[in-house]
DNA sequence: TATAAGTCTAAAGTCAACTTTAATGTCAAG
DNA sequence: CTTGACATTAAAGTTGACTTTAGACTTATA
């Protein structure tokens, strides 16, 4: 498929692909013999994998490391290691959105919960105090 | 305290703390009668509280809008709203995190698992449409 | 066959979130 | 009373991740 059908497809644009290809994140396209690039099903598949990881924060630089093409170069312990130092990375931030989910949850209730008699300046500072309670306790 | 105690506590550089109170996302410091700023236990606060909805992937212009000062601006009902698409957010965010963290834990797998008679190029092939495999289905 | 839509490259521009620089002022220790 | 650590400002520079621009070539449509 062209560049355009891919773009369509995995939802990057086709700068963003050229791009990807620049910093060598992808690999060089085939071309055709008109010099269009080329792209395949598998091509498809690494975007997708590239937007997944960065979704979960990794960064473009940590990505390249996990491309198959590099991830095949590896030793297979440091590259376990990698592996499961993603995993945490991963399982610190789940700690980190449960306590904010937990004080978003807090504050929605604050909010509901103000008391009549309360000004709306008194109140945020009520907020940011309840906030900090549940965060250190 | 000074700017610089305020930095080591909160582990942020004082251009930082500069830079935050220059977009605004802090009030301006006091300043004692020689043009230092000068900070309290609740300026450490708000930038604990910063860096936790930072770690959790909100931009400083989102942050900003939760500030206690903004927030007593608003309508109840937006407010509430708001924070209740933040918590959604978060509980996207985790389902792929989940999902990202079963990928990996399948490619340490794969990896230890290794069949004898293949070569790494191949087991990067093979890792890539298992990582697929579970992705899509 | 002209015109629009798609492709190419290289280079410049953008935006967020900082950091660095430069030039200057203040304070604490020897 | 000077030296060194800390403070101030405004402005410029950096990094990551793109986007936009400009000029040229190719392909599909009226």
């Amino acid at each position: 498929m062209n560049i355009s059908e891919l773009s369509k497809q995995s939802g990057l644009s086709t700068p963003t692909i050229r791009y990807y290809e620049q910093i060598k994140l992808l690999p060089k396209a085939k071309r055709k013999s008109n010099g269009y690039r080329e792209y395949s099903e598998d091509d498809l598949k690494q975007l997708f994998l590239i937007q997944q990881a960065q979704q979960v924060g990794f960064s473009l630089t940590e990505i390249k490391a996990f491309l198959p093409s590099n991830v095949s170069n590896w030793d297979h312990d440091i590259l376990i290691n990698i592996l499961e130092s993603k995993i945490k990375d991963i399982e610190d931030l789940e700690e980190k959105l449960a306590i904010s989910k937990q004080n978003l949850r807090m504050m929605v209730f604050a909010i509901n919960n103000k008391p009549d008699e309360m000004t709306c300046e008194e109140n945020a500072q009520r907020l940011l105090n309840l906030y900090y309670a549940n965060d250190k306790g």
